[in-house]
Formats: C-alpha cells, sequence, structure tokens
DNA sequence: ATCTATTGATAACG
DNA sequence: TCGTTATCAATAGAT
C-alpha cells in the first residue's frame, strides 16, 4: 500500500525509517485498539523506535500489568520469574567479579598474602612497583607545575637539600649493615632477573633531576 | 476494508467475532513484525481473545520480558513486583561498588591519576608504601623459611653482597646528583609529614637485618 | 479455508 | 510534522 510497494526489510535512509515508524505505529495502535472493540479483546503493544523512544498501548479498563500478569498465568511461559534467575545470575556474577576486586585489593595493600606462593607474591610486588613509577612520575608532574608557577622554588630546594642529607645518613647505616656480607659479586643477568623486586636496588627518585 | 464498511463496535454474533479476531490478529501480528524489521523497532504484542486465549509476539532478539524490563526503566511505569526492584536496586548498589574498586585498583596501579588532586595522590602512595612494606616483610619470611630449610645459604649471600655492592654504586651516583642542592638542611617534623613519599627518604630494605 | 470486492493503510511527495 | 493521493494490503462477507 502506498505510491509503490517495498520489501519488508530494514529501511536504510534514516528519515525515511523514521517517518516509516511513526506512521506505521500510529497503524498498529489503531489495529489493535479495532480488535479491543471489534472483538472484545484485551490487547498491549509495546515499541521501542530504534531512537530508543518508547510508545505503548493497552486496552481500556484495563492496564499492561495485569495483561501482562493473566499472560503469565495463562501462557505458562515465564516472564518475573525467569527475569527473577536473570537478575539473580547477574547479582552472583557481579559479586564474584566483586570478591577477586577486593583480593586483588587486598593484596596490594599487603593484605592476606599468607596463601600465596612465592611466585605470586612477586608479581604483586611487580605490581605495586609500577604503581609507584607511574605515580611519581604523576607527583612529579604536579611538582613540576607548582614549580612552573613559582610558588614552590624555596620549598623545593629545602626539600631537595633534605633529601639529600637524609640520604648521606642512610647510607653510611646501610654501607656498615651490609660490610659482612661482601664476599664476590656476580654480575648474572639470569640471576637478577629471577629477584625479586624487593631485593633488586633501584633508585628511589628517578625523576628527580630536573630536565630543563 | 472489506465487502462492507462496518463500524468499529463490539461485534455481537459470536462467530463472525471468533473469525473477525483471528485474522485481525494475524493482520496485527504481521504489522508488528513488518515494522520491526523496516524499521528495526523492538516490538511486542500480548492479546487476549474474549475466549481467554492468550497470542503474543515479541520481535527476535529479544524476549518479552526483555522487552517490559526496558519498557519499565524507560516509562517509570512498574510493571513487575517489590521483588524485582530489590533484585535490581541490589545490582545497582553491587555495581557501584564494583566501580569504586576498579577505580582505587586502576589508581594502585598508576593508572588514571590525572583527575586527582595532589593530597589524593599522597594518600594513595602511603597505600602503595604500606602494601609494600608487608609485601616485604612476606618475602621475607618465606626468604627466612628457605634459608631455615638449610637450601638457600649460598644464594643469599650471594644475593646480599650483589645488592651491597648496587647500592654503593647508586649512592655514589646520587651524591653527585645532589650536591649542588645542598643549602640548608631544616628538621621540621611538620614539614616532613607534609612531604609526598615520593620526596621522604627510605631505607630501601628495612628487614633485610636478619634478626636471629 | 479460500476467494474477491471493497475499504483501509501508507509510500512518496509537497 | 502534517496533508494529499495513488497504490498496495487487509479483510468482511460469501462460499
Amino acid at each position: 500500500m502506498g505510491r509503490g510497494k517495498i520489501e519488508i526489510k530494514r529501511i536504510e535512509n534514516s528519515t525515511n525509517r523514521q517517518v516509516t515508524v511513526s506512521k506505521r505505529r500510529a497503524g498498529l495502535v489503531k489495529k489493535a485498539r479495532e480488535i479491543g472493540v471489534l472483538c472484545d479483546a484485551e490487547v498491549g503493544v509495546v515499541i521501542f523506535s530504534s531512537g530508543g523512544k518508547l510508545h505503548d498501548y493497552c486496552s481500556p479498563r484495563t492496564s499492561l500489568s495485569r495483561i501482562l500478569e493473566k499472560y503469565q498465568t495463562n501462557s505458562g511461559k515465564i516472564l518475573w520469574d525467569e527475569k527473577h534467575k536473570i537478575l539473580s545470575a547477574e547479582i552472583d556474577r557481579i559479586k564474584k567479579e566483586n570478591d577477586n576486586m577486593q583480593i586483588q585489593l587486598r593484596h596490594l595493600k599487603g593484605e592476606d598474602l599468607n596463601s600465596l606462593q612465592p611466585r605470586e607474591l612477586i608479581a604483586i610486588e611487580e605490581g605495586l612497583q609500577n604503581g609507584q613509577t607511574n605515580m611519581r612520575e604523576k607527583q612529579m608532574d604536579h611538582w613540576r607545575m607548582r614549580k612552573r608557577n613559582g610558588k614552590m622554588l624555596e620549598d623545593e630546594n629545602r626539600m631537595l637539600s633534605f633529601r639529600m642529607h637524609q640520604q648521606a645518613v642512610d647510607l653510611s647505616g646501610g654501607m656498615r649493615e651490609l660490610e659482612i656480607g661482601y664476599h664476590q659479586v656476580q654480575h648474572d643477568r639470569e640471576f637478577t632477573s629471577q629477584m625479586p623486586f624487593t631485593f633488586r636496588v633501584q633508585p628511589n627518585h628517578p625523576n628527580l633531576q630536573e630536565d630543563e
């Protein structure tokens, strides 16, 4: 019907589709209403246009929920209980995700480590290390920004001085501590890569050297 | 349409009514299907003929319950009972928890830090620091256990030596780097506690001194 | 069910 | 979105 016959397939032209959905929606609702009146049936119609807009029709003297309730008891097809199952399954799924993340968080906080194997400990430690590296970069960004604003020159100077002093103190202690253990030094790359981060020596503040 | 025009009012002749409901039901479903295909909409139709017989249609790739769920969220109208609301609320709650943990994890991994204030960065860094401290304790536990088992004496020795050597090298570099900044040293407790961990000096391996 | 005269729905256009 | 209209589609009534 219409000026030309059309194939029943998705209308690609978005404007036409919009127009068509409006007209046909009106037609569908009209027919639904007519069937209700003529044959005194109860009819419920729900339409989501592709835009996501919702339209619905329902015979007078009733409501969608009443129709649907009837639908459920009458058809034996499940509607609510099915929905319950779906929702419950969803809840279970999310709770599992939740627990996993909870565990990950606790591990990163250094809690509940007892059940872990050394290999797993190392993996977590590498994560912490990465986090700290990124964190420090970010903090250096902040630092640089404040410095660029000219507010922090004095503080920075003070801070660098303080840090250097502390590192000197720290080192002299560390040196004394370790003297006993210095026997032979093997520079075995294999060995180093298998060592946990804890025992690898790393520069504390790789970004502190300003690059300007 | 038909051999004669009809008024849209209840068909009193029961046989005619049944015939009509059949024909028109087919027509309604056909139109519903067409609107779904042509305009790629989601359509759900439920019809109770006066005899109480139920017929329904629903676009492929979905289900009545899904359509009705969408209907509920979209229209605000409530189609189902309390239990659904409770389950849905539960899902929302858990999802929020989930998102929060997701964010925390990302932060601890050093991702998505751009939106954070320095104060927040410091808090996260303290978390990382704690985690690392705990982690190292745990790894030392493992280490001690292996040592007690008598397997690792040689390796440990080698490792300590290696570490000491590395720390010495690292330090001499660091000293050179910082000499320029050494002006005055203020040991202000207030200042120190406000300083991000990044800039605080810490012994790298607080647990390495065996305490036996 | 099937047929078909007739009315109804609507595609294309303004 | 709305109105018009030429066409096609649905269907009322009969078989």
